[in-house]
DNA sequence: AGTCAATGGTTTGCTTGCAACTTACGCCGG
DNA sequence: CCGGCGTAAGTTGCAAGCAAACCATTGACT
């Protein structure tokens, strides 16, 4: 059997979570015909979802076949200052526009991680949704749609920069930052804190490359 | 007849330009077979290109069907927070890692670009030009592929804002204020004068909307 | 007369099949 | 033995057709 018919999700999700897992890693080749028996649908629908992670820059054309694209280091770099300046942007408007309840959330949130400590797979998750907190705080759609863009583009990257040996102790007390930040409306503040906070997150991951 | 057989762009192109063109305007549902028929092909390609635009927010389901995206005020403010802010960014890189070749071609444009003013057509593609040429000059892939997402959106606005009386001549000496930023490889005063510049733009786009 | 249901038409989503192109392998010649 | 060319297999791009969901209009029943 190929796979469970019972999946309700599209072909896109099903890629994009192959992809996410580390079934299809940078390099690899996609053939349509392939995915479509492995998902059970026909090659359209696979085409469509491939077009679609095409134009997010997931996957990359190699003559006339897409291939799950890769990130160089010069890549890495440019994709963190990119990131780094939207992450800043969203703080700042976060501590603008955020309501009540969303403030209140984000702290919860930090003190509820504290739990995660050395859990590197459920500080990964807590993380994602933190960022994506504070994304939504900014009350901004495009702003949302760009960092949603640029969260997709880090799953080509293997590892997490949380799976560095103290640095999720470390990260949180740099979200608490973030959040005081925030909570106390001081753009500024909550701008320079969190692009610290994803320079230090590059810092690591570079450590953590030049490991290899 | 339907549309010359010579056209050698591919559907995307093809529906891409018919919005910026206003053939299809916010708002306008774009059914399939229609957009077949007129452009002489079947259905599949005529799919692909709208799921592409779809991703990229230039269209919108409503319910089942796919209309052409429309900008509220408010979707306009943030859209313009977005781009003060990446645009900004690319002023900065520009002025750290532009060649000086790329230098020279900045400071021909807005040279050569007086020779335009009056002719708010050759001026918006001058515009667009000199914008993007900025955006290589940051040497940053995902930035101009960020800006790039920026810019199409801003299709879906009708006018641009260099039709406003006398902004072609003010956003002309706001060009050479950014270049000479560059020039000097000043990163702040790069960042602040593109920022400003956007932001002039802003304003003169919201005179410009409220006349109406 | 009003409301609900049924039916016809429209549009999307998917499958299948075909044609064009690319790539790779093998064969032949140097 | 190596290189170039031809052919065959594989893969993508496109088209046409079919089934299912949706919309609206009309008709029947309360």
């Amino acid at each position: 059997m190929t796979h469970p018919r019972t999946q309700n999700k599209d072909a896109y999700t099903l890629i994009l979570e192959a992809i996410d897992l580390g079934v299809y890693k940078p390099g690899d080749r996609l053939v349509e015909s392939d995915l479509a028996d492995r998902f059970g649908v026909s090659r359209t629908p696979i085409r469509e979802a491939l077009q679609r992670l095409e134009t997010q820059s997931l996957l990359t054309r190699d003559g006339r076949s897409l291939i799950v694209a890769s990130l160089d280091h010069n890549q890495l770099a440019e994709l963190y200052a990119v990131r780094s300046e939207l992450e800043g942007l969203a703080a700042r408007l976060a501590a603008r526009h955020a309501t009540q309840e969303e403030v209140r959330v984000l702290q919860e949130m930090v003190s509820d991680d504290r739990a995660l400590i050395g859990d590197a797979n459920g500080l990964a998750r807590a993380n994602r949704r933190f960022h994506k907190m504070i994304h939504l705080a900014s009350h901004n759609r495009f702003l949302v749609q760009q960092l949603d863009m640029v969260h997709r583009s880090m799953a080509l990257m293997a590892t997490t920069s949380l799976a560095a040996e103290g640095r999720g102790e470390v990260a949180l007390q740099e979200h608490q930052a973030i959040v005081t930040a925030i909570k106390a409306r001081n753009e500024d503040a909550a701008y320079d804190a969190l692009k610290r906070h994803i320079s230090k997150a590059f810092e690591t991951r570079l450590k953590l490359s030049a490991d290899r």
